[in-house]
DNA sequence: CGCCCATTTGACAGCTTTCAAATCGCGTGG
DNA sequence: CCACGCGATTTGAAAGCTGTCAAATGGGCG
């Protein structure tokens, strides 16, 4: 799983090939795509909001967050990534940017040209599928944030967050056991959940107090994995971690 | 434009074509999928949560909403669809369904099954990126409906919703001039907000005595553009309704 | 050791929700 | 053509979750 990555784009390829089957021919188009490496410090824009664009970026390392600031300079942030996700198929494939994509932490990003994305797409269909999948999983997660943000409370959504983070990072295989990175500061779970800081900060408290989770320097471990679900309305099906259909 | 339709795909290709350009054969290719012709009446439910699906709708009239509910049994609409969007591709290339679609007002969807669907783009590349683009325009707008109810208050929230409804009607050709179908109740209204049905009520009540917009009989007319813009904090990037890209 | 950012805490205001109950709108049946 | 019935829209009053605004405390890094 966390083997050495005899390939840079390795983490891209694990991360395709847990939901659609791959031949070796396709596995081998996919590690060749040109790239290059390129490093962020955290906080860093990865992609500004009207960007033009033309390549696309694989999340090898780190962790970041796309967002969007409203008119009124309110900041929501729509999602994280971990390793091996692809961070912005989206501006690429649609031109410009309609959102942020910053560091939450070092990062390191392997880009790849658009043009040789499309290319590759063209002469593999298997790989324009799976990349095609990999949205539609995005979309599926950015769906089940707008149920946390419109139908839960405060405790709900950060326990469903709480969730989330966990059960990626595991696939990823970022984590052995219950505890995990926890890359964001109280008012960036806020910006998440649609919440204050201090309101998430307060929340947090309550949470800590019913063992349901323990904080410390930028890690959390779930104590009740159960409770938390149960306090998150958490279902793991809209992650589509599987692979369900032909 | 809307020209009377040859074939029933038709609404679809339109959609397509106006984000990627297709050639006469993609399109030819495109309007001769097989499928079925199918009928729904308001309120029925097209696809539910949990349903494993191996075909796939495109809405040729009427208008549907995807919705999801909570364990707490909240709803949460996640998104409006009307002529040539395409319903499930979603649930259909996943396996099955994570959220339910139901028409809001009589239906008429095309049927395709999900092998013809896939067998046409591994066929023609340009039309599997025209969907997969497809798919991240309906990803652009999740993202936007979290900033909605995550960011926006009630005001924001619903002269956002008023924004996108008549900007996607008018680029599916479905109006003329600022009169639009409105096939929402208010409740409705407030599940896709992320409000309750009272409190849309209070709110419509003051945006229709400030003179922005009027509503009658499932219709609505948007008195001042330039101000319901503005109290949405809309800006129409979000919808991807050009060819920005190669 | 000291600075800076993140976390906490307090008191209070406020937008939204709740829970009914009253009206309205309109398709249906007499 | 008018009465009936049911869903949708309105309205009221009160409670509550979350936001606001500072200010204090704590922890990590240079």
């Amino acid at each position: 799983m966390s083997a050495p990555h005899r390939n840079s784009l390795q983490p891209m390829l694990d991360r395709l090939a847990q939901r659609t089957s791959l031949s070796d021919q396709d596995s081998d188009a996919l590690l060749s795509l040109p790239h290059r490496r390129s490093h962020f410090d955290a906080s860093a824009y990865i992609v500004r909001d009207g960007d033009s664009a033309d390549s696309c970026g694989v999340l090898l390392d780190g962790f970041v967050y796309r967002h969007k600031v409203t008119g009124g300079g309110a900041r929501q942030i729509l999602s994280i990534h971990m390793r091996g996700d692809i961070v912005d198929l989206q501006n690429s494939l649609l031109g410009y940017a309609d959102h942020n994509v910053q560091a939450l932490t070092q990062v390191e990003l392997a880009i790849i040209p658009r043009s040789a994305l499309l290319k590759l797409c063209a002469e593999h269909a298997a790989i324009a599928q799976a990349f095609w999948r990999d949205t539609l999983v995005d979309a599926s997660i950015f769906r089940e944030w707008i149920v946390n943000v419109g139908r839960r409370d405060a405790r709900q959504r950060i326990a469903h967050l709480f969730c989330e983070i966990a059960l990626r990072q595991e696939a990823a295989g970022l984590c052995e056991g219950p505890n995990y990175a926890w890359p964001m500061t109280q008012e960036q779970v806020g910006d998440a959940t649609g919440l204050t800081s201090v309101h998430v900060n307060r929340t947090l408290q309550g949470m800590r107090s019913e063992g349901l989770v323990t904080t410390s320097k930028r890690r959390v471990t779930i104590a009740d994995w159960t409770g938390l679900q149960t306090a998150g309305d958490f279902s793991r099906a809209y992650l589509h971690q599987t692979r369900e259909a032909a």
